[in-house]
DNA sequence: GACGTGTCCGAACGATCGTACTATTGTGGG
DNA sequence: CCCACAATAGTACGATCGTTCGGACACGTC
């Protein structure tokens, strides 16, 4: 039987989105606005039973454990990442655009209104930072792919030209994260309303240094695409 | 810099170290262990009293509640933060150097044995970035006086002449901390082993910046004091 | 109209949470 | 040495945690 619905499941089932599939999602959904708060640990079945008017056995039969759950609130949110951050940087044109694209729908995606406490991986990371599992693993994984995606424009970046030939790339990626972290830490903790302006700042240097093939155009061009 | 422990002995008692005084030191010391790494919040009454042989409720009698126990917690924490990184760096000289001693000393407090899992605050401003409280606001304004030192040493560091007349210290103190989160990003949770050669890259990048007065001697003298 | 199946609820479990009260112990100043 | 008082233990409370289990209700299919 579970072969049956487990075929079923997989392949075609174009039609009906099956009731309790509705709900899951509305609980992930939930529970992700939830998490970026209060933490992955802090979504509680009791909490989210009562915010949803749904009894906690009931809600907790969509998820084997609550593991389960904040596996499932993670994957939710990485699928959300990439719709709204990686695949619409991708269709920037190849080189620095699509690098400046990547950063600012970062940014911008930290702050979604979607997203009440910022990026779920930032407060994950630093949650599950000392406490093994398959849930840390599922972050690291999502964040080491989240790294390499930045380090690869910025690879293409140098094919182009864009980019002196010797700049270090995975140094690169590791410096943005840097920058991103310290927005977060700026706008989200500190209350910063120039947050943003200087993650804009640092970026800026950081690719002012990035272009320097031959040194010179340093100065100028500074701020060029500033926004807000 | 507040009369950080001050406050706590109210009047005179120079006398004995009243017994209950020492205990309290030693349950503080172990909850700070233990909140670097599971968290302000995961440090549970019960589980201080069961690692150190009390009852919980004999343990408790010293502190008024939990929030009271975690602010002692934080209090302990920034005591022993100006002790091992703000005193000791200020003995360098004065300018880069000092901002140099300031970094160097941060990222080994970072990592400090006493500290399995990482600077506190920085645990902390995480955890706490969405939950208003007494709590959240000590660690706000630990974190702004660190900051501020940062920027002070920095502006030191113009006055002297090592950094530019247009130096923006803040933005430096700002872009400081990112490398620094950058670096607990790589190495606690990645576990980079390039996470401290990261940091130092980005860390001497900045100072090549901020030194750039007349521009020229932008090669050259790049790593010019690496350890490690 | 009976049936199987997917969805959800109610109640209950053992554990642990923070906190309050009342003993009991221990220790230091006279 | 003694006794007041500081320090710790004991016990209990109401809440809430994750999880289990059996059943109620709504289905589309024979």
């Amino acid at each position: 039987m579970a072969a049956v619905q487990g075929a079923a499941r997989r392949a075609g089932r174009a039609r009906a989105t099956r009731k309790g599939e509705r709900t899951r999602e509305v609980i992930l959904a939930h529970a992700l606005r939830l998490a970026t708060r209060i933490g992955l640990e802090g979504v509680t079945i009791g909490r989210l039973a009562d915010d949803l008017g749904m009894s906690k056995s009931g809600l907790f039969a969509h998820f084997r454990s609550k593991e389960g759950l904040q596996i499932e609130i993670l994957r939710l949110a990485a699928a959300r990442m990439v719709d709204d951050v990686v695949k619409p940087a991708l269709t920037a044109p190849r080189g620095e655009p699509r690098v400046r694209a990547l950063f600012e729908r970062w940014l911008a995606w930290e702050q979604s209104p979607s997203l009440p406490g910022g990026c779920p991986f930032v407060t994950a990371s630093f949650e599950l930072d000392d406490r093994p599992g398959p849930v840390r693993d599922y972050v690291v994984q999502t964040l080491r792919d989240w790294r390499d995606t930045f380090a690869g424009a910025a690879r293409i970046a140098v094919q182009e030209g864009h980019f002196r030939r010797d700049f270090d790339c995975e140094q690169f990626a590791h410096d943005c994260y840097g920058i991103g972290l310290a927005f977060v830490h700026a706008s989200r903790l500190m209350g910063d309303p120039k947050a943003r302006d200087r993650a804009d700042a640092a970026f800026e240097a950081l690719l002012r240094a990035a272009r320097a093939a031959d040194r010179a155009p340093a100065s100028a061009s500074a701020a060029s695409g500033r926004r807000r």
